[in-house]
DNA sequence: GTGGTCTAGACCACA
DNA sequence: GTGGTCTAGACCACA
């Protein structure tokens, strides 16, 4: 799934950092999944191992992942990738909060709104 | 009728935005009314031209007015309009509760921060 | 790099904001990638600060950057951006659909209907 | 359900047209659909059947309704109302795909979205 | 330094 | 007449 773009001026290690955190961040993949060893990664994207040991150090630095000795890399879910998620969640609400202001929604139809919609997904 | 305040903070478009918004939103300017053209306007509350055409375009931009070249603005509000927006509303909640979902936030919190983000407000 | 093309009908501010979501949507510019400041770029491309101002006001409307006062502007665009933005645009086709069927027009009447527009820009 | 707005500078009758014509082209009012009698909307909005008569007529004039004498008056379905309807539609499909272009959608995923759509109400 | 707002005034297309 | 775009340049808050 992951394609590397050649074109692109930045590293290739950075572009793989780049597109695991997208993953992580949006869920695609959860925490605790395993990620693919990084000899398979390398072989699937005609790369260098090396390359691929790269991206996962600055994975794990940045704390998107952490590694079992002998058993491999995982997803990590640590508070400050929830908090993030959270200060993003928040921002869009404000946004949307402020669009429905607009038009004369108050506080108490949004929440209906989400109370139902909650109510498909349980 | 409208009147700038030059103790308020915010910018002189803005406050002109609003106004308009609460006149179209109340039904004193009904649908299709015409909109006071942008020199007139300018020139009654002492403002430059540009600041009035800022102020339109966001009126434009959000949906309250709608503009005919070489004839002037017009307002554009009208149920059909709030229903469009509603459903709008609705289709972001509903992508927000997903991305909650996925890190593993509540509905409860979700409207928490949405009652406070309201309390900003009032 | 940025050409203004004179010959264009199109106004430069839209010229420009054409230009960068180019960039950002193809990955040129990556998320969270500086902007050329607003006077550089006016500079560079001998245009007044207004109208690169301009431009960057809509890029910011469409979310494609995000500005930090008294820092500059980013690249905002990223995938979950994009997830977003497909659930509202099916959110909005939803609240069409169900003003269609009011009228009684038909699904393929619908399809046929973009397809005209899209031949439009082909 | 008609709420007459007194603080509202234009004549009644002109509020019932408008608000009529919304519930007609919105759909809340179907083709064919009885209309209120004079005497009944005179009573329960407690005004003078002459105003309510007035309005009825202006809205036989719009071709929003037709009356058969001696049995009523009924909600029209004549083109011109659809024509409106679907150029709306049209305007808003529009204004969608714009949106789409811009983050790369294709038209054929706008369709598969609609098809998907239109199968929840099939 | 950065963007955000505003004034003053020109020129354009559209009607 | 109308709005839309653009230039030139000032002043502000924020960092």
């Amino acid at each position: 799934m992951l394609i590397i773009d050649y074109q692109d001026t930045r590293p290739i290690y950075e572009q793989i950092v780049d597109k695991f955190q997208k993953l992580i961040l949006s869920g695609v993949l959860p925490p605790h999944e395993r990620m693919p060893s990084v000899r398979n990664l390398a072989m699937e994207l005609s790369i260098n191992p090396n390359t691929i040991q790269k991206a996962y150090e600055r994975l794990e630095q940045k704390g998107f992942i952490y590694t079992v000795k002998g058993k491999g890399g995982f997803v990590a879910f640590n508070e400050s990738l929830v908090e993030h998620k959270k200060e993003e969640i928040a921002g869009k609400l404000t946004a949307i909060l402020a669009e429905a202001e607009d038009i004369g929604m108050s506080r108490e139809e949004i929440i209906a709104l989400i109370e139902k919609e909650g109510g498909k997904k349980a």
